[in-house]
DNA sequence: GATCATTCGTTAGGAGTCCTGACTGAAGGC
DNA sequence: GCCTTCAGTCAGGACTCCTAACGAATGATC
């Protein structure tokens, strides 16, 4: 079932595109040197390159040297043309970034809130940061990602109250808050969707077409990859694992047999007072020192990994969070996959920590800014007579 | 990213494929009905319709008439150019047909195998329904799809031994057997995966990018849809839901409050002897008559199904199969997800009743038919000088 | 320092695809 | 019997891709 029509303007944006793209990823280069990492002919890429020249996409810098023959002028992206902003909201504060068409970031804010965090608090932080961000770019700002520490709606891109969302139990509406202050709708989805493509883009999952990405923090999360393409749902909530039924064998009283993972952090003492966020360092603790407790909590983990294994067939499973990445919890599902039939999953430990999701949303507003002018022709359009 | 090269092949293949896709899905059309269906122009209809006559995929057939002015020549696909298998292989034998490339079935095997079923005995049967439908073919064999009942490793298309495949134990490798058979490779998957994609060609999940299938008969098995594209998992193993954790709360003895949904089913006596197949008769019947022992089965699929609700966010869940379609699991599952905060999935019973994993896989063989002509392009090729 | 080989980027020409607009020819309506 | 209407084709223009060859610039070599 084919989808666009094949037109010529068609064949000359794909050329554009593997031009950027190429010029983009590897910095800086030659016409010459593009042509043949792209495949096309000189000429082609000359035509592309003017093109992407006049819609200021790109700059010609200095000429290269060190080689044989002449030497050819450079080209990069203009980091002023346009900027994109990643920005994460997460239980602690808002990080954000500036970053520029060759993928530096240009400005950065960070901005706690003052707990209890309030959405009221938190959407004035937000919209704070976004100003002071925009303020500073050096470029218009084409594009936004948006990752938030809560289920996401990403066709509204509002939070979603779900029964135990640990964090923001109140309604934020970021694109409405941001509207007048970022030109752009920005793209919002959950923390661990954005660590997920961190990790595929810089860490243990590069390359693999089907993971599943368990995230295992103050929240408890889940992001899927699935045929090369990210999982996200009808309404971009996939991945709430905190619903998924455990069941572990053994002793123990009834209480702490069955029922949802969430129920059974409660069940066994682990959520920080009267809220929906797990203990993080009781859980660590305790599972440094072996307590019972703690190893009941890592079976139950292993179990849940284990039953989604059989349901998605993933090829690598990535554990990450505060508790995730523990010892204990690792070796738990690894034997828990390891021991049952048929499956042939690897699992690891997420290899980007610091501020995965941040990083993964400045990847992916790259994309979005670079695609920015793919979609929009900037260059000399076909006149019409 | 870009991923293929823009060159003026493109072009034309995608001009070719929308063409025979138009006339393949109205059946018959004149040049000029398909470039306003296609929204190619005349000329462009006319050159790819020739490539496409060339080739043998259309042929010329009568005049229109009726109309104003002159009547145009209908173009319909070549049902002798070449045909497709669709086989389907369950617990009670086997079934298959050879289908044309206008969409109808021409010929049909039903081979049914005597129980206990071995691996040889459906192996041999295999053979022979494919090696009899070939023969019967009016065209060549171009494409096949087998929907086994079992799971199956879509890269070798090899059955994958499971702890609990209530089906067919040994190994069954359909490729190697039907190597001399069939002149292709066929693409062999689960037939639930089949089923759910008849479900969304001519039943429920018409037009729902995201749906999770659940099929309980006497094997239980899942298959998923996921924005618009079948989730497979890394081997095509995904949709076992045999492993799920189930826990129900209330009263109960320790062995039925929790456990995979494969152990629920055992506990609560619905195994048929000995083996690993539901006992579907055993739970309809208890299902009509209220049992509590059937209500904790309905009970506990409800469960599965709302936290797989939560993991994956589904637009739509379809239940089928032979205890699956029931009304009281229905009625368990629609209640367990409506309760639940947060969820706006619909459930539906399956619409496509009658051979659903053979309809989903003709409409499957079908579409490969249709791209063999895409992809290995039989017209005027470009000279090289 | 002059010459040569090598490489960069551009130009010229061929092949091919799409489109618009005009043309021929056939069929039905008045 | 003429006229309208529509199907299919032809001709021309615009555009894109490619190969081949051409100036230009630079390092190596004598």
């Amino acid at each position: 079932m084919p989808t666009d029509l094949p037109t010529l303007d068609l064949l000359r944006s794909m050329s554009d595109r593997h031009v950027l793209a190429a010029v983009a990823t590897a910095g800086r280069l030659t016409r010459a040197a593009a042509a043949s990492a792209t495949g096309l002919s000189k000429p082609t890429v000359s035509h592309s390159v003017a093109r992407l020249l006049s819609s200021g996409v790109l700059v010609e810098g200095e000429r290269a040297s060190g080689g044989r023959g002449r030497a050819g002028t450079y080209l990069t992206v203009n980091d002023t043309a346009g900027c994109a902003l990643a920005v994460q909201a997460g239980p602690h504060g808002i990080v954000g970034e500036v970053v520029a068409l060759d993928g530096r970031t240009v400005a950065s804010r960070r901005r706690s809130i003052p707990v209890p965090v309030t959405p009221g608090a938190l959407g004035r932080a937000l919209v704070g940061v976004c100003r002071s961000l925009a303020s500073d770019s050096p470029g218009p700002i084409r594009a936004m990602t948006l990752a938030v520490a809560d289920p996401v709606d990403r066709c509204t891109g509002r939070v979603i109250e779900l029964p135990a969302s640990p964090f923001l139990v109140g309604e934020l509406d970021p694109v409405a808050l941001l509207d007048g202050v970022v030109p752009v709708r920005p793209v919002v989805d959950n923390d661990v969707s954005w660590a997920l493509l961190a990790e595929r883009e810089h860490g243990v999952a590069a390359g693999v077409d089907d993971v599943l990405h368990v995230h295992l923090d103050e929240g408890m999360g889940a992001a899927m990859w699935s045929g090369g393409r990210p999982l996200h749902g009808a309404r971009g909530l996939a991945g709430e694992i905190a619903y998924s039924l455990t069941a572990v064998h053994g002793r123990g009283s009834a209480a702490t047999r069955s029922g949802t993972l969430m129920e059974r952090v409660e069940a066994l003492g682990y959520l920080r007072d009267g809220g929906t966020a797990v203990d993080v360092e009781a859980v660590v603790e305790d599972l440094d020192r072996g307590v019972g407790q703690a190893r009941t909590l890592a079976g139950a983990v292993a179990q849940v990994v284990r039953a989604h294994c059989y349901l998605l067939d993933p090829e690598l499973v990535v554990l990450s969070g505060g508790w995730g990445r523990h010892t204990q919890v690792v070796e738990a599902v690894t034997t828990a996959i390891a021991d049952a039939g048929g499956l042939q999953t690897t699992v690891r430990t997420a290899e980007v920590i610091e501020n995965a999701p941040l990083v993964g949303a400045r990847t992916s507003a790259l994309d979005a800014l670079l695609a920015t002018w793919s979609t929009q022709p900037g260059g000399a359009r076909t006149p019409s007579p």
